[in-house]
DNA sequence: GATAAATTCAAACAAATGTTTAACTTTGCG
DNA sequence: CGCAAAGTTAAACATTTGTTTGAATTTATC
């Protein structure tokens, strides 16, 4: 295993471990062990523990931005097209790197590493731009309706994954999909979710079809 | 300061600190020294760290279901009524008791401790069955829509007050209400994040006015 | 007011935790 | 090869952490 693949190994181990232990409840050797390499490695490569989920999250939000600066490249499409993309990507996100979406919702609350709070702010930031944007582009072809709340919409679609992201296997067990496959219900989940979300949308900014 | 009351003391300072720094986070000194209480009290009173938590679940809870039980017995109101004081209630609610849905939150994350991950499956049980009731209540009477997912729509609702929870000073920043004072910022918040998430249920279940 | 029970406290304890050390091994390069 | 840099390791270190102890103090009960 390589230099750089090594520090990949330990970063997506660590990922797994915080986001299931929480940052203070996952410890060093757990992750050492996890990962399959020595205790000191940890500190050799990053210089402690901090320092390796500052680096966890430089990583990831990198991929997050880029994912953020591709939305708004899409000209050519509507703006509900374009709300729709959105959803259909942030949800698809959120399925995909739970676990790294799990950590960012515990560090929110418990708010004490100034840095990661920085990047997070930042992605936020970055994102609720792009969705005013994005209405402010539909208000003025009078496709989408005026007073638009744009965080409390914006929070609305967050709230909604996040809380299924968490809620999902009770999610499973109300409705009875028990028997189901577990892909199986994650596809089917994803599509109603996107289904959800899209009808709040289409209420609220107030278009049809 | 009585027995009981120190109790109470107890479990409130508890409360704010596993909130502020998560559970691994807040140590028993932390409590003790923020609740003026020696060290030993915690293990004498409660008999362990993590038993200290489980009692401030069981206690919290009480209240929450009352709460809950209350919502069921407004039998005269109309099904659009129910479902409008269902939301007050939780927005209110959230925002009292901020510090316990934190905790809430990231317990579910961090699901670790049995005891206590029953108790918040129950809550939400009670929570689904009630809103599960209460529009089938009014789907009998033709004022909702058919084939509502009651598990989107809830996780829509605590999703939405979750975020913005969590979010609040990014969302007074971000709509430049830095100058008001905090108490008729709080106040605002609660007006649109009711307004808000009514347009939604509307929305979703089908009813106008 | 005496006695027992409950409460309070400083100190101690053992285990766990993040980090460092110093010896050892591997790798890269002239 | 020779050797310096980088990587790896087990052990040790210094704190921190949850919990317990045993003596001291307060409270309750007769």
């Amino acid at each position: 295993m390589g230099n750089t693949e090594k520090h990949i190994h330990i970063l997506k181990i660590a990922e797994e471990l915080f986001a299931e232990k929480g940052f203070d409840g996952a410890t060093v050797r757990d992750i050492a062990e996890a990962a399959d390499v020595n205790l000191a490695m940890i500190s050799y490569y990053f210089g402690s523990k901090e320092k390796l989920m500052e680096s966890l999250f430089k990583e990831r939000m990198v991929m997050m931005k880029l994912k953020v600066e591709a939305l708004i490249e899409n000209k050519m499409l509507t703006p509900i097209q374009k709300v729709e993309t959105l959803i259909d990507n942030y949800i698809e996100r959120v399925i995909e790197k739970q676990s790294f979406y799990k950590i960012m919702l515990c560090e929110q609350v418990i708010n004490k590493n100034v840095i990661i709070l920085k990047l997070i702010k930042e992605l936020k930031l970055s994102y609720a731009v792009l969705l005013t944007n994005l209405i402010a582009e539909g208000q003025k072809s009078k496709i989408f309706k005026k007073n638009i709340d744009v965080m409390l919409l914006s929070n609305t679609m967050t709230g909604t994954v996040t809380q299924l992201m968490i809620n999902k296997e009770y999610y499973r067990e109300f409705n009875n999909y028990k028997k189901m496959p577990v892909a199986e219900f994650d596809i089917l989940l994803m599509a109603k979710l996107k289904e959800h979300l899209k009808n709040v949308f289409k209420a609220i900014l107030g278009y049809d079809q």
